[in-house]
RNA sequence: GCCUUGGUGGCGGAAUUGGUAGACGCGCUGGAUUCAAAAUCCAGUGCUGGCAACAGCGUGUGGGUUCGAUUCCCACCCAAGGUACCA
């Protein structure tokens, strides 16, 4: 017989509910602590064991430190805006409030069922108005927003206004688009307000400018960089082109740098800071210019190797080059033009499959080399983009590999410019042990020094300087969605005018539709009351608008990640109206300490968030630059997926034994069809999908046998497992300390129900140890001094455990410590009570039933942990030095039991003895069995 | 191609960072209990040979350092994730 899970784990969950166990307060006299779970789009499919994970190791270290006396911070909420809940809104009608509103109650259900310790009374929801509010009005503190390079922040508006009105551009090193405008003090005030607005809009944080984005016809919307994965949209797959559109960007480029530095303080797994650091690409170098020859043009080109510039032999412009038109010689124009056309047709899928094919036109003028003023080729190539640096190059072959099957492929020039080195067959890419040679005055000096002295020479001649680049792009801010936050901006003669503040929130209107407009517009183009009363500051009808004082609202919406750049910060204080979180809460809980989430996230949400908490501290809205100090990536769980064999064309499947050799097509089916065993339960099956009820099962030993995968758990490969049904079955402790026991938290790992009896039978066992029969029975008196070292080797282990978040091994540990327990036939109070207060993190409901059957009237809850006493911990064996003819000293190892006396006399009267000590041989010994462990030098 | 992480029994995974490899769990084998089954308990279980004591081999492969290597160094192979004509 099993313990009664059932009724211990609703009647305890109802005594947390009830009693709100877990509701924080700040302040308190408790040191605090913040451990927070990436909070969760509550989709139509509800939970699956995957997704738990996470939320059971934080819940573990969340009850760890408030029995260590923390005052405990961990929250849970839902992101919910997002794509499902709007398409389902376009299949039927159903407003996405109202679907996202079922989703959210079933995610509750799921999660109360596991026992968490969330403190629900803070609960956030990104589409909730009282919390778009603030997503809103930190868009609005953007836009009045520019980044100071000087002081390396992000300062207000009105800074930059005031600067402009006594310097002009003057002096002013602020973060902008491609070409810094520049204007005078007279020219500011010479301009109209709107071209004010204008000018300005260029350094705002958040701006609204004609950009090239990663369009997606399919799903009707423009797509962040971090949304296309390999030139398709991350959700569906489908086609990405780019098109020009007039969109909102956060000029998130500003903070590239801080972005970079910031990870030095931030204990964050090195993979996700590797991402981070690939995805803003920081390359150093130089740019340099060369003159058109017969032209007043220049072209610049960007290069991390200055030191390589008297290899250049060409130069190579992208097909999109602004001004190819321009200096293209007539005898050159038709191809040129034949080349640039093609290359614009080719599809960014086209050309990453084709990255092989080396294709390029020559364009008949020549540039001047800007140190020699030798005449070099510029020629066209796909292998430059338009989108990175300049679009042009300069082509150094000896040094590049591209530039070197460039020019072997049309015949051009290899100069070699390094000493001793060979670069008939390759380029010569490495740095190290390099030397410039055939380079004027850099002939001789490596590389670091040669790119010194270029730089040095080019600044003088004004040719160029040293420069930085980065891969990192503005993000785009606009969606053509309706389920997400509306960007609180309304046009005036098709300038953005932002709503005041005391307005917000702007609330999503009603719309017929939930798809775009017919004319392109997007879905809040639907809508009929859609405009801004500048008089009466507030939506009315459209009919309303006319050009005095109602005006156009702005129909583009947020995008996902925009309430999810902050929601942090809002759960410390989550009902606040009069700001994000009053400056109290802020000041008391700072940042997160332990955050966990999946490492999908880190060029996305990670990046995003960590931009805003940027932004917010530069404006003293938050108390810290780093929203979270450490990040734990928990793995993926994986689903075990099941496979029948069809033989093509027929309507008869092979059990997997018999498909060797033949060609067969596997077909997924239900994970819940098949035992342990791999064995099918065919009349399930038929039952399952009505079109197996006519199929033929080819059968090995009298069973179907069917193959295995591990692929992603997905409601479409009918692999998924459900925690209501684990929790059915075995209970949610079970469930949460098998989750723990599968392996390390940060391994994707597949799934198997099978080894939860394991689990199942520990926390039995556990029960029984507290009772005999039916009856619960605790001795009080004095326990051995064996079972006191067990309970203390587990408080030791267990605790050491948690702190290094190794939570599989501290499952074992408790495993060892109940067997060795029920082995001593222990029941005593002073092992099992400690016993229990270190369980409760791992397996609330038990422990908590227990705890009040020893007669605790308080939740366990309050229990203090236990403290490891070392006195039991020391081990039996202890290391005594020893010389042997005054040469060699070495360390034994050995049980206390024996004197050194004792000890010395063993090894020297050992057989062995003499041949470990002559000097060659190994040191390791065994002389007594069990007491003399080792010799080490 | 580059970057990152990893490779240990039939399986999931341990190993105090250089000291008896395989903890703990699953599975498997045998036994107890049972009319029988489930459940539970006990014993065994890296591989090869042997009735056995025991011997040999074993942490992706090949070298190296060391008295001693899963652990450190070099080269390679494989897998997963990220990323890409990024100049």
């Amino acid at each position: 017989m099993g313990y009664p899970f059932q009724y211990i784990e609703e009647k305890w969950q109802a005594f947390w509910a009830e009693k709100q166990t877990y509701k924080v307060e700040q302040p308190s006299d408790k040191p605090k602590f913040y451990v927070l779970d990436m909070f969760p789009y509550p989709s139509g499919a509800g939970l699956h064991v995957g997704h738990p994970l996470g939320y059971i190791a934080s819940d573990i270290v969340a009850r760890y430190k408030r029995h260590k006396g923390f005052n405990v911070l961990h929250p849970q909420g839902y992101d919910s805006f997002g794509l499902p809940a709007e398409q389902y809104a376009i299949q039927t009608g159903q407003h996405p409030a109202i679907t996202t509103e079922a989703n959210i109650k079933r995610y509750r259900e799921q999660l109360d069922r596991m026992g968490f310790s969330f403190d629900w009374s803070r609960e956030v929801r990104t589409s909730d108005p009282s919390y778009y509010r603030w997503t809103q009005c930190i868009f609005s503190l953007l836009f009045d927003a520019w980044y100071d390079k000087k002081e390396d922040k992000a300062r207000p508006i009105d800074a930059l206004i005031q600067h402009l009105e006594r310097f002009g551009t003057t002096d002013l090193n602020a973060a902008c688009d491609d070409d810094t405008p520049s204007c005078t003090a007279a020219d500011w005030h010479g301009m109209s307000v709107e071209e004010k607005q204008i000018f300005l809009l260029r350094f705002r944080l958040t701006y609204l400018a004609e950009t090239e984005v990663n369009w997606c016809p399919a799903l009707g919307t423009v797509l962040a960089n971090d949304e296309v994965v390999q030139g398709v949209s991350e959700r569906g797959g489908h086609p990405v082109e780019r098109k020009k559109m007039k969109q909102w960007s956060m000029r998130i480029s500003a903070f590239a740098d801080r972005l970079l530095k910031g990870f030095d303080s931030l204990d964050w797994p090195e993979p996700l800071k590797e991402m981070q650091r690939n995805w803003i690409g920081k390359s150093v170098g130089a740019s340099v210019r060369f003159c058109v020859e017969n032209s007043h043009r220049e072209i610049e080109v960007f290069t991390t190797r200055p030191d390589t510039l008297f290899g250049v032999t060409f130069l190579t412009l992208a097909p999109e080059y602004e001004w190819v038109n321009e200096i293209t010689t007539p005898s050159q124009k038709a191809e040129v033009d034949a080349y640039v056309k093609q290359a614009a047709q080719r599809s960014e899928r086209e050309r990453m499959s084709e990255v092989d094919r080396i294709s390029g036109v020559f364009t008949g003028a020549f540039a001047l080399h800007p140190i020699t003023n030798e005449k070099v080729p510029i020629w066209i190539g796909d292998y430059v983009l338009a989108g990175y640096g300049t679009g042009a190059v300069m082509a150094v072959p000896c040094g590049d590999q591209r530039d070197f099957d460039f020019a072997t492929h049309f015949d051009l020039p290899i100069k070699n410019i390094f000493k001793n080195v060979d670069v008939s067959e390759a380029a010569h890419t490495s740095k190290e042990n390099t030397r410039i040679a055939n380079s004027d005055f850099l002939d001789g000096l490596p590389v670091a020094k040669a790119t010194q002295k270029v730089i040095e020479a080019l600044a003088k001649n004004g040719m160029g300087e040293g420069a930085t680049t980065y891969r990192l792009r503005d993000a785009v801010f606009s969606r053509q969605r309706y389920w997400g936050e509306p960007i609180p901006v309304y046009y005036v003669n098709g300038q953005p005018q932002l709503i005041p503040d005391e307005c917000l929130p702007l609330e999503l209107p009603k719309v017929s539709k939930y798809l775009p407009t017919p004319d392109g517009a997007p879905p809040l183009g639907n809508a009929t009351e859609w405009a801004w009363d500048t008089t009466q500051n507030k939506v009315v009808s459209n009919d309303k608008m006319d050009n005095k004082t109602v005006f156009p609202l702005e129909k583009n919406t947020m995008p996902g990640w925009a309430g999810s750049s902050w929601y942090f910060n809002r759960y410390m204080d989550a009902h606040n109206s009069d700001a994000f979180a009053s400056k109290e809460a802020l000041a008391y809980w700072k940042e997160v300490d332990l955050y966990l989430g999946g490492s999908e996230h880190a060029t996305g949400h990670l990046l995003y968030a960590r931009f805003w908490q940027y932004f917010l501290y530069d404006f003293d809205f938050v108390p810290v630059e780093n929203f979270a100090k450490k990040l734990i990536n928990q793995g993926m769980i994986l689903g075990e997926s099941a496979f029948v064999y069809r033989i093509p064309d027929t309507q008869t499947y092979l059990s997997k034994g018999l498909c060797k050799g033949k060609k067969v097509i596997p077909v997924h089916v239900d994970v819940s069809l098949v035992s342990a065993q791999n064995e099918l339960d065919i009349e399930g099956l038929k039952k399952w999908q009505p079109h197996f009820a006519e199929a033929t099962f080819k059968l090995e030993d009298e069973k179907y046998i069917v193959g295995r995968e591990v692929e992603k758990m997905s409601k479409s490969k009918y692999n998924v497992v459900n925690p209501d049904a684990i929790c059915d079955q075995y209970g949610a402790d079970t469930l949460r300390m098998y989750e723990m026991f599968l392996g390390p938290i940060e391994q994707a790992k597949p799934w198997n129900t099978a080894g939860i009896s394991g689990v199942s039978n520990f926390l039995n066992k556990f029960w029984r140890l507290f009772h005999n029969g039916e009856t619960f029975v605790v001795s009080d008196d004095k326990p051995t001094k064996e079972s006191l070292r067990i309970l203390h080797k587990t408080i030791a282990k267990v605790t050491q455990d948690i702190e290094q978040f190794s939570l599989n091994t501290s499952v074992s540990a408790f495993m060892i410590a109940t067997n060795e327990l029920t082995n001593q036939k222990c029941n005593h109070r002073e092992i099992l009570e400690p016993l229990i207060v270190l369980l409760a993190p791992f397996a609330p409901h038990i422990c908590e039933e227990l705890w009040s059957l020893l007669g605790h009237n308080e939740s366990v809850t309050t229990a203090s942990y236990p403290v490891a006493n070392p006195d039991y911990l020391q081990d039996d064996t202890k290391a005594y030095p020893i010389s042997f003819n005054g040469k060699m000293r070495f360390t034994l190892e050995l049980s206390t039991s024996l004197s050194k006396d004792e000890i010395e006399t063993a090894v020297m009267q050992e057989e062995r003895t003499q041949t470990y000590l002559d000097g060659k041989t190994p040191k390791k010994v065994i002389v007594v069995p069990n007491k003399i462990v080792n010799i080490v030098v």
